[in-house]
DNA sequence: ACAGCATTAGACCAATTGGTCCAGTCAGGA
DNA sequence: TCCTGACTGGACCAATTGGTCTAATGCTGT
């Protein structure tokens, strides 16, 4: 949950300031909370603890911006959670249920109510085509990697691309009802509906 | 929220356009676009054609009073497409599957971006509790809706359960995996990755 | 006709919104 | 040392936010 080694930025020697960080950090927190539209931009920077000058320096576009770079920083979490889940798992429906354990207790831990970051910044609005799209890319990029453990797992290419687009789905609709209900069993239960070959359940 | 009993002019209003359906119609239309916090009051009522006190009058408590109504009314619409679905089906999953295909057409006439205006307003912040509760009754009558039909259709109780919170999850699911992408055929490919016992009934 | 109600119309409001601007502060290179 | 540019702090802004209030306007039944 700390490194942040973002691609370097245009011309600029400085090595990740902590207020970049703060308030990127701060913006994922509150849009996976309140949405894109439901957080002002005060609370925002009391989050922060910044000062409205440094967020207009670091993201000079302001607020979309920063939602931009939050919701990259928060997917490359999400990321980082399937490689760990995968990379020691037996088998992809194994991988797949410690993704939804590492999930569900994550969402233990925000308060039972924390949705997807990346989706709380798409649902802004059909008129932000910006914003779509990046959720599209990143969500692909979730996708992408959990097929490639499926793939390396033993799934031939078609059946892992298959399998990974049926677990993200599961996984955004799980995620959801569990917020609804303030219940990460939920998520926790995922792994049982997972349409795959028959195999043991560990 | 605004008690029922006295709302209920009868059928000849669809034509003369009475002010309350009106509101609620254009709330439904923009929350599923915009969401909750993005609609302003102000495009609100210019899209209902409706000034600011009929609001009021008809929602002693504004926007919140009117998101409920909302989401009400925009649940009912997805509880009668669900009994259209599975009334005529012949098996469980013909009716699931003819539940996505309508969805679906539904999705590309909205214009491919619309979502669920339920999470819509359920996403608008964990302050408001009484929102959470409120789209959870709606989206457990969706399932027990479903779970009805299940039943009466061949599966048992315990297995109709599960089949209908499994088609919950998989429709939430793949409805924004198909408003990022702006496909309604993920919507379409649902049936596919549902999860049933072996039973060859369609 | 009238009374009494439901409804509409919109002026008005304080608070908040996202955003701009600039005077400072500070570290590091010359 | 002084200079320079990155960074911070916050005053300030127009626009918009959701909401209130009251005068007018119907539409009932009597």
């Amino acid at each position: 949950m700390t490194d942040v080694t973002t691609a370097s930025p245009p011309a600029s020697s400085q090595a990740t300031a902590p207020t970049r960080d703060r308030l990127i950090r701060a913006a994922a927190e509150l849009f996976r909370n309140k949405g894109y539209n439901g957080t002002g931009l005060a609370e925002l920077l009391a989050v922060a603890g910044a000062p409205k000058g440094s967020l207009y320096h670091h993201f000079p576009n302001g607020k979309s911006d920063l939602a931009l770079a939050a919701s990259t920083w928060a997917s490359d979490q999400m990321l980082a959670l399937i490689d760990a889940a995968f990379a020691p798992a037996p088998s992809f429906r194994a991988g797949a249920t410690t993704v939804c354990y590492k999930l569900a207790k994550l969402f233990d831990k925000q308060g039972k109510w924390s949705g997807c970051p990346v989706s709380a910044t798409l649902f802004a609005g059909p008129e932000n085509d910006a914003f779509r799209q990046h959720a599209a890319d990143l969500f692909e990029s979730w996708i992408a990697a959990t097929a490639r453990h499926a793939q390396r797992l033993g799934l031939p290419q078609e059946e892992a691309r298959a399998a990974a687009e049926n677990f993200y789905i599961l996984l955004q609709g799980g995620w959801q009802l569990a917020r609804v209900r303030r219940d990460s069993d939920v998520i926790r239960a995922l792994h049982t509906q997972m349409q795959m070959p028959p195999q043991k359940t560990d």
